[in-house]
DNA sequence: CGTGCGTTTGAGTGAATTCAACGGCTGTGG
DNA sequence: CCACAGCCGTTGAATTCACTCAAACGCACG
């Protein structure tokens, strides 16, 4: 199935169209745009399953993308979304303990592991590179740790949005490109408390919520202070 | 090999705490092991703190760490503990956002990032292994993010006292280095929630304490059945 | 125009929290 | 040796915040 070509130095003459990159990435991350294939996802495609063998190093090109634990009551945590420019697919060692599904049509560029890997092993900014991103990924999960503990509803919600916001604003407007389902399993609360949050900070005119997937800041120093504490 | 090139002021940010300086002892064996100077750290005391940069890198050599984020009104989060061989200091970028902190009587090994960098480009196998210990605290941080989600007590609970028994086990007994306090903080519950699980745990024969933090584990399938009933 | 999906809103319930008191261990000092 | 203080952990009772169950809404699409 997932078959990998060109990673030989023919390939680095395609440079693939300009990506917004995420403030945490130090420094430009073209090593992965001109290795391996890419690949296109429709909405809520499978990229990887649980239980599959880990053999592959993802980027995002375009898109979003949802690292995800199905229980089998049907309960599901997403741990992580990765946007245009992040590399995935190294929360797993052997097997993958998450699946990994394309939010909306998104496009990926995949390698094998062990091909990037050995290439890196000759190019230390690629090895660099990698390090970067899966240190960039340490920091959000830690970051997102915080919001998982000891947080209401409101932090949560507020925090969300803030935290997303750099990742994918135009101008103090937030396109949110996953559902209130996918937003409550990140949040680890139930569709209607992050519907019910997001409903009262819109009628606290906190944001404006001109569709259900579309946010604006108005009040952004009010979200922020919600975000730090409510009480103290 | 390498010398301590601005060791020493890192030793006078962290000295103010009790604690005592090694010499590098020539430990035969991995790759931090050899570099940075070795320093010991009382129970609670700071090895580094929110909103200082983050300049070095740490290792456990002996003993255990917490990751801690402290909120304004006291609300504390735990969102790792570092035991021995781990290394950490990687969870943010520029500043601290978050403080280590030993949980028991601990020595940690530490160097400058910028120059375990410099020497990590001159030696594959030292990069390679900086990159798998970060990948393995993003792995570590991920599966704790099942554990923080919707999940009740005993679930949580459950899940912990497994993921510590390979980390920190004598054959079937857990001598856990941290406080209620600490267990709470780290997964999210009160420290009354913890001790009344633990105790129904024990009260239903699930394990043993003979003492508030030696854990056996009397029956583990069972424990696994509790962690799994909505994880699996 | 109806069907289906995602989202919102409402009412009642429950699990973990908060508030409060107690028990046990350790070290200190009379 | 006992008395006492301080810390940590446990237990009890009342509260609360998010959850569950349920229904309705709005929008897209055949």
């Amino acid at each position: 199935m997932l078959h990998w070509s060109g990673v030989s130095e023919g390939a680095r003459a395609v440079r693939s169209m300009g990506m917004t990159e995420h403030p945490m990435s130090s420094h430009s991350g073209d090593l992965l745009d001109v290795m391996g294939a890419v690949m296109r996802f429709k909405r809520n495609a499978e990229i990887f399953g649980q239980d599959e063998p880990a053999t592959y190093l993802y980027r995002v090109v375009r898109g979003a993308v949802r690292i995800v634990r199905l229980m089998s009551d049907g309960r599901r945590q997403i741990s992580a979304f990765y946007l245009a420019g992040d590399m995935f697919g190294l929360e797993d060692e052997n097997e993958h303990l998450f699946s990994a599904e394309a939010v909306t049509e998104t496009e990926i560029r995949y390698v094998r592991r062990s091909v990037f890997l050995a290439e890196a092993m000759r190019d230390t900014d690629m090895i660099t590179e990698l390090w970067a991103q899966t240190k960039g990924n340490l920091q959000r999960a830690h970051n997102h740790m915080l919001l998982l503990g000891r947080k209401n509803a409101q932090e949560r919600v507020a925090k969300f949005l803030l935290d997303m916001e750099p990742r994918l604003s135009r101008s103090g407007i937030v396109e949110l490109p996953m559902s209130r389902q996918d937003i409550a399993d990140y949040l680890g609360l139930t569709i209607e408390t992050v519907s019910r949050t997001l409903t009262q900070l819109a009628r606290e005119s906190v944001i404006a919520m001109p569709s259900s997937r579309r946010i604006e800041f108005r009040k952004h120093s009010t979200l922020s202070q919600l975000r730090d504490s409510l009480t103290a």
